[in-house]
DNA sequence: AATTTAATGCAACAAAGTTGCTTTAACAAA
DNA sequence: TTTGTTAAAGCAACTTTGTTGCATTAAATT
């Protein structure tokens, strides 16, 4: 994948951000005119190929990127993520790994496990 | 919420299904002009508000509608959904509760705990 | 049977994402 | 440094999916 303005914009913002972030959220955020729209969506299915960001799927169905915080070794991101009803931000809590028991007749890739309400910050305000 | 042919028959679809369903796989079963596609989407609304089905968000953000199955005393819904990504079906796996410890100065409304993979049927065939 | 109003149908609209194709620019080789 | 190759970008058109407004229909209550 080659070194573009696009692509080093992009992955710096959501490698800057504390949040997972949506093409439309990291529209915002870009300097106007940095590139086009379809650009983004591009940047963002090729960093996800690329294993160099996180995908999320929040519960609307909105898909959001988060960057990979401690994939040096193995990309991973079984974690729970946490949706706030009242902010609308969607945060890794790379704390909180759930644990469950699937039959060993189901072949598992991929994990998408979003918790949802209210996050500290607005419950205390 | 009145009882008319459109919510009968779609809530009929949903519960007589063993797979989770969307809007457009609603549809597709449906009896060809049983009722527009927008009535689709509202009957879906208003049984989700009603409570009569469960909603789950797939790992590609596709809404889809299951069955309340064990709901009668209380409406819960905490179970993992497994997609499978070779038949494209979505199953709620009813006894797999995950477990996950979320400090308390979260307030949680709502699970969508998704697991993508290849089903026990598609593995073996 | 008459009344009320929730629910439906339909058309238009809106949001979000995709595709085809031309042009641009990253980067490697000469 | 120039040249060649081709990945990536820009742009317009398009597709898909879901929503809204409003007139009409039909459930349910009296
Ligand atoms: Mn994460
Ligand atoms: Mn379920
Ligand atoms: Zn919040
Ligand atoms: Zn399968």
């Amino acid at each position: 994948m080659r070194k573009t303005i696009a692509k080093e914009a992009i992955l710096k913002t959501i490698n800057e951000s504390d949040t997972a972030l949506s093409q439309a959220e990291i529209q915002a955020i870009l300097p106007d005119g940095l590139c086009n729209r379809v650009t983004i969506y591009r940047v963002l299915d090729r960093l996800v190929e690329e294993k160099s960001v996180h995908q999320i799927t929040n519960i609307d169905g909105v898909v959001k990127y988060a960057n990979c915080h401690s994939c040096s070794t193995e990309h991973k991101h079984d974690h729970i993520h946490f949706n706030c009803e009242k902010c609308n931000v969607v945060t890794c809590v790379e704390d909180v790994e759930p644990t469950f028991k699937l039959p060993s007749n189901y072949q598992i890739n991929q994990l998408n496990f979003m918790v949802s309400g209210v996050c500290p910050d607005c419950l205390d305000s």
